[in-house]
RNA sequence: GCCGAAAUAGCUCAAUUGGUAGAGCAACUGACUUGUAAUCAGUAGGUUCCGGGUUCAAGUCCUGGUUUCGGCACCA
């Protein structure tokens, strides 16, 4: 899809319709204050204040036919430049306005302003020369946003639109976003039987059903399979701990807001684990250890709770139980970056073999202004943070830098992909943590016999396994590879009766060796069947007629594909064997 | 959590200004025995998300709640 502010051109448009859009609302609510109104990269949208008024949905072809006349009446966009003393006068009724200007540097003494026709609005630029240019656009939805994207502040309503230069570009933007709710996991996760929910069981709580769960299981074990090969050594632990734990931890003072209440028995108090940090703290302070053990991989493919916002919940990729596959590294500080660089080795691996390609990768590091959130120890966070830098750099890797981003214990490297619907989320990460080791107690003994505090790496490669689910579904469109299907192949007899026998001949002999496989003999005609193999994404479709009965062989058909091939049964079975060689 | 919208059969969706809740698919029964994306006929299926209210009459209007969707904030 489209990127519009990495088009100078249309990045300037999408500003300019922005304008547009504020004209026209200034027309249509007279008393609209407004707030800021950019390009962005799927459009632009506009803040504003209505007071009492709202916009809905249906108010928007109203708004887009006030714009289309804005437009058409051809006004040039002038810019106009004043001082500070003068942008203060000119929006002195202007709240928004002034906390703008307010806010600006002294010295940037100049101040812009665009006008079109009757509508003047504070801003940098650039814009187009006329409002005619701004043609072919339209208005997608209306949502609240809190002014200057702070909770604690009034929500002011926003209204997104996207413009383009011409008719062709727009339809097309517009299936775009039609194609992409197709592949919405939670659509495709329906129609394929991934999951459910069930409001009798509460919000956010997924159930796998069978081929989601099949799915599931396939994925632990390539996972766990792969961690193993690289000297991870697998645990499990409670999903529930004493409040004590997370005392220790730091989690109660820093994470509470995001844990399910807590619950007391027999005078102890218990809260649902919120991740598998604290446990895996208390499995290495269980022994006492060498230098020589390290690096200690322990990892779990652990379920935590959480108590997530209701609003933000979305499908089986933001929910209130999920499980992460994870890992603590205990290392020495020297090895850390070895470590490091294992992960990310792990991780790339793992998505090379996946085939997931688009994604980007996230060094997230303190706000070093932000002293409530982040262990105060400005030297520990600068050595962290720039561990990480090195090897990211000795590795050729790609990533942008956030700050504020990083956990309260450490700076993590996030990587971020982009679902079908909505923001980017992060599906893999890697954090490095000088805290909790201490906070625990945690030691080994150095060559020299003293007790030193180890350093740990959290990570977990499938940061949700729930989560992995939704992106990948997407990802595939829910056509996934052999290896990973619940269902790899149907056997369909062209005729119930008189190739019935052969087929469920078949259907045993594949199942023998463990070919997740079905068998669709029911009475109906074969393109009925075949349809619904192929709307159910099924990899392959045998169809055994008397063709096949006689010569002893099966005839496939893969998903996606009209063609058909006649092959013996074992070369099928080796197909599939071939299909899954090394991934488990 | 906040702003806005929505919720009708297992699924996808209809139902004029308030006036008899309906279709396709799926399910079930029967017939048909089928060669590469929907065989035909019949049957059954509903507290219209849940409470409360207005009205002669509510899927439709008002009101409280629940869940979902689009965003914001938060985030694996």
């Amino acid at each position: 899809m489209i990127n519009i502010k990495e088009n100078e051109r249309l990045d300037k448009l999408n500003h300019s319709c922005a304008h547009l859009l504020a004209q026209a609302i200034q027309h249509l609510y007279p008393h609209a204050k407004f707030w800021v109104g950019p390009s962005i990269e799927e459009g632009f949208y506009y803040d504003i204040d209505l007071g009492d008024d709202v916009i809905s949905e249906e108010d928007l072809p109203k708004i887009e036919k006030e714009m289309k006349k804005c437009s058409k009446s051809a006004k040039y966009i002038v810019r106009n430049e004043i001082s500070k003393e003068e942008a203060l006068e000119k929006f002195k009724d202007d709240p928004y306005k002034i906390d703008l200007i307010s806010r600006m540097d002294d010295k940037d003494t100049v101040i812009s302003c665009y006008t079109q026709g009757d509508f003047t609005d504070l801003c940098r630029g650039p814009h187009v020369d006329n409002t005619k240019e701004i043609k072919y656009f339209k208005l997608l939805k209306v949502a609240g946003a809190y002014w200057k994207g702070d909770s604690k502040n009034k929500m002011l309503q926003r209204i997104y639109g996207i413009c383009f230069d011409n008719p062709e570009d727009l339809e097309e933007h517009l299936r775009l976003l039609e194609e992409a709710k197709q592949r919405d996991h939670r659509k495709i996760g329906k129609e394929l039987g991934i999951y459910m929910m069930s409001d009798l069981v509460g919000r956010g709580l997924p159930m796998y059903l069978p081929k989601g769960f099949t799915l599931w299981n396939l994925l632990e074990t390539y996972i766990r399979n792969k961690e193993i090969k690289r000297g991870y050594l697998h645990v499990q632990t409670p999903p529930l701990g004493n409040v004590e734990l997370y005392k220790t931890s730091g989690h109660w003072d820093h994470y509470q807001e995001s844990m399910f209440p807590k619950m007391e028995v027999e005078g102890e108090e218990f809260v649902l684990r919120p991740m598998n940090c604290p446990h895996h703290m208390v499995i290495y302070g269980n022994d006492i250890h060498s230098y020589r053990d390290l690096p200690l991989r322990i990892a779990e493919i652990a379920r935590d709770c959480r108590y997530e916002a209701s609003g933000a919940l979305k499908g089986i990729e933001r929910v209130r139980t999920f499980c992460q596959n994870d890992s603590h590294i205990f290392c020495t500080l020297e090895q850390v970056k070895d470590e490091f660089k294992g992960v990310v080795d792990l991780i790339l691996e793992c998505y090379k073999e996946l085939n997931i390609t688009d994604y980007k990768f996230e060094l997230s590091l303190r706000d070093p202004e932000d002293k409530v959130k982040y262990h105060p120890d400005d030297e520990m966070w600068n050595k962290a943070e720039e561990m990480l830098r090195q090897v990211l750099n000795d590795l050729g890797i790609d990533y942008v830098e956030k700050i504020g981003e990083a956990a309260f214990y450490g700076p993590k490297l996030d990587v971020q992909v982009k679902p079908a619907v909505g923001n980017e989320i992060t599906l893999s990460t890697c954090q490095l943590d000088f805290c909790l080791p201490a906070k625990f107690e945690l030691t080994y003994v150095d060559s020299n016999g003293e007790k030193q505090t180890p350093v740990v790496l959290h990570r977990a490669v499938f940061g949700s396994i729930d989560r992995f689910i939704a992106y990948y579904l997407e990802e595939t469109k829910g056509s996934l590879p052999v290896w990973l299907s619940p269902v790899q192949a149907v056997v369909i007899p062209v005729n119930t009766e008189f190739q019935g026998e052969y087929a469920k001949e078949i259907y045993n002999k594949l199942r023998d060796k463990n070919i997740r496989v079905e068998l669709d003999d029911r009475n109906e005609k074969l393109g009925y069947r075949l349809r619904e193999a192929q709307t159910s994404k099924i990899p392959y479709t045998l169809i055994l007629g008397d063709n096949e009965k006689e010569s002893n062989t099966v005839s496939y058909r893969l998903f996606g594909s009209k063609e058909t091939t006649t092959v013996s049964l074992d070369e099928f079975i080796k197909l599939i064997e071939d299909e899954q060689k090394d991934k488990f």
